[in-house]
DNA sequence: ACTATATTTCCATAAATATGGAAATATAGC
DNA sequence: GCTATATTTCCATATTTATGGAAATATAGT
């Protein structure tokens, strides 16, 4: 993960929509969500949508699996705690002292 | 912090120079640096690093502090950790084994 | 092949962001 | 007040991003 790729990512949930479809995702969880079930739950037109799927998919942020006529998307959440962890592994230069409030402690390593 | 709060900050980050700024700052510590530290720093020019900094400080993501005639800019780690706060606690629907390789584990309130 | 449904692409347009030189505005020392 | 330095604002331009209707494409059941 570098700077360029954390770029990606944030942009990728630094709108509203996206943002939005995400969260839908992730709380969805693992098996995902259609887009026609996103466009109603969220009320987002269609072609709209498909261009919010679109960037997230690019981004590495959700991925996409066809299952007959539908296509479920769902959260990446490996890229999300890469984010999280590129984020946190920079997070006032390895002083915890800046960082009162939260403790990262990844489990495994994620590199 | 609601979902606009998050878009705000996320985007204040989701651009190379405003990444590249802010991680500076977040390595430079609470002291912070001068603009034209940084400019020189990332080799921005003023005008430029002006706007990003404006950008910065409206989100939140960073403090201003004048001194003599200079202006140091600090990251303001509260704001980032309420962002990886607002992210890590809706991640996978409060479900652990979606995230198997960040645990995060705020030692205090962040609200 | 025909039909129905799901999703994406096309396209034009609107809106927001980014850039950096030049001028303007602080601030402080003399 | 003058000068030097630090930083911001102004401004025009270039670039990117967002929107959604209509048409095109894909998939599956009959």
């Amino acid at each position: 993960m570098n700077s360029q790729q954390a770029v990606t990512l944030l942009f990728a949930l630094a709108q509203e929509a996206r943002l939005d479809i995400f969260r839908c995702l992730v709380q969805a969880g693992p098996a995902g969500l259609s887009a026609g079930v996103i466009s109603q739950t969220l009320h987002i037109p269609n072609s709209t949508l498909s261009f919010h799927l679109k960037e997230l998919s690019h981004a590495g942020m959700i991925s996409a699996k066809q299952e007959s006529r539908f296509i479920y998307y769902s959260a990446n959440y490996q890229s999300m705690n890469a984010l999280l962890t590129y984020l946190t592994d920079n997070c006032c230069a390895g002083q915890a002292a800046c960082c009162p409030d939260m403790q990262c402690q990844p489990t495994k390593e994620n590199e």
